[in-house]
DNA sequence: ACGTATCCGTGATAAATGTCACAGCCAAAA
DNA sequence: TTTTGGCTGTGACATTTATCACGGATACGT
């Protein structure tokens, strides 16, 4: 597995202290995920932080019953906070992580967190920073669900989806969206045809294009 | 106003640095506050970090329609992961904060925070902690309104505030829960009626006493 | 003790969402 | 080509929550 060092200085180049540079280059390892590829899951262990290099990540919420729900897309150049917290704890994950694009990711042996804190100050200012849009997007999150209709949901999970895939054409199906707005494949079909009816959106068998 | 050391020294028995102690009780200013009152609002300024020395805070989200939902209480020896982020970032508040109890609270200048990090391992632990409280407690907040119908919403939310106050006797009223779990006077009326016919709480006005 | 604010209970009804049932359609495999 | 399985559309109905209306109860100030 071959490390990729200009890919860290293109997509954190926050992140400027070369032996800062030096030991991720050194000590982590680069994976390839494709495409609905599980990274972690409800109780797995944690004991690698995942810098993303590039392509997309989603981050999920479970229960018992195992309904889901979409909390947020991490892109190149992010992590997890979750990853963070639970590197630092030595615990376990409280989410789900699933590629959503094919994407290459760093694994950085959890140990080293703590270390580098003090050691380097971008990396510190990488960490707050981190926690500090994770906590905004929780945040995001918890005002849709609280205070918005399925509808307005529905409208900004097809703009999320388009934005980080980078593409007016989505390629899904009603029940995935179902499942990450945490409803049910009748009410979003319904919902999904107001908004071609309204001339929002154009819909088709394992495809939506957005219009604007 | 009188800085008070021991104070510190109880609640957060974690931050163990000589020269740290020194510096909040120099820096800190003990603020105290009434129950119902408003230490953060929405959108404000955020100058100081609060640390919390006795009583109990409400944190709480709004949308522009002014609905309310709570998002979790901070207890003795805790400080706002929100306030973190906002001090570190030097960013607007995105949440208000309420005193549920009459409170005691240090300040301190927010300038202060990044510095510490890498002075203090044990104020840098403390902050990593917060961080991954704060998180899983508003993962708590997005399963119980994701998954959750308001009835087990309102038990879970009567048991939090039972325990926080630490008293079976809640003095509130229906409208107040409401407000605060994002419903209406009328639903959580009928519920609470149901609970208590099923012999878990007892009402009274502007009582609600939990048997059990 | 009386008047008045606020709080509480509850029926009737509406709106949003979820559930069930089933039919048609499209795409890939045989 | 035919079959098969998954995807989509939609009516009918259930459930949960919100809204409206209003009357009665309780505490508080004067």
């Amino acid at each position: 597995m071959m490390s990729t060092p200009s890919a860290i200085n293109e997509n954190f180049s926050e992140l400027v202290e070369p032996g800062l540079i030096k030991e991720i280059n050194d000590l982590g390892k680069v994976v390839k995920v494709h495409t609905g590829d599980k990274i972690m899951d409800y109780g797995g262990e944690i004991i690698y932080m995942p810098l993303l290099v590039s392509g997309v990540l989603k981050v999920l919420r479970m229960d018992r019953d195992s309904n889901e729900l979409i909390l947020y897309y991490l892109q190149a150049g992010e992590t997890c906070a979750m990853s963070l917290t639970c590197c630092m704890a030595h615990e376990k994950s409280e989410i789900r992580v699933i590629a959503e694009e094919d994407s290459a990711i760093v694994m950085l042996p959890s140990e080293l967190m703590d270390s580098w804190m003090q050691k380097y100050p971008s990396w510190k200012s990488f960490v707050m920073k981190t926690y500090q849009t994770r906590f905004s997007e929780l945040l995001n999150t918890i005002d849709s669900i609280a205070f918005k209709r399925m509808d307005e949901r529905l409208v900004q999970y097809l703009i999320d989806k388009s934005t980080v895939n980078n593409s007016h054409l989505l390629e899904t199906t009603h029940q995935k969206i179902a499942e990450e707005l945490n409803s049910t494949r009748e009410v979003i079909s319904r919902l999904l045809k107001q908004l071609e009816n309204q001339g929002k959106i154009e819909l088709g068998r394992n495809k939506i294009t957005l219009k604007l």
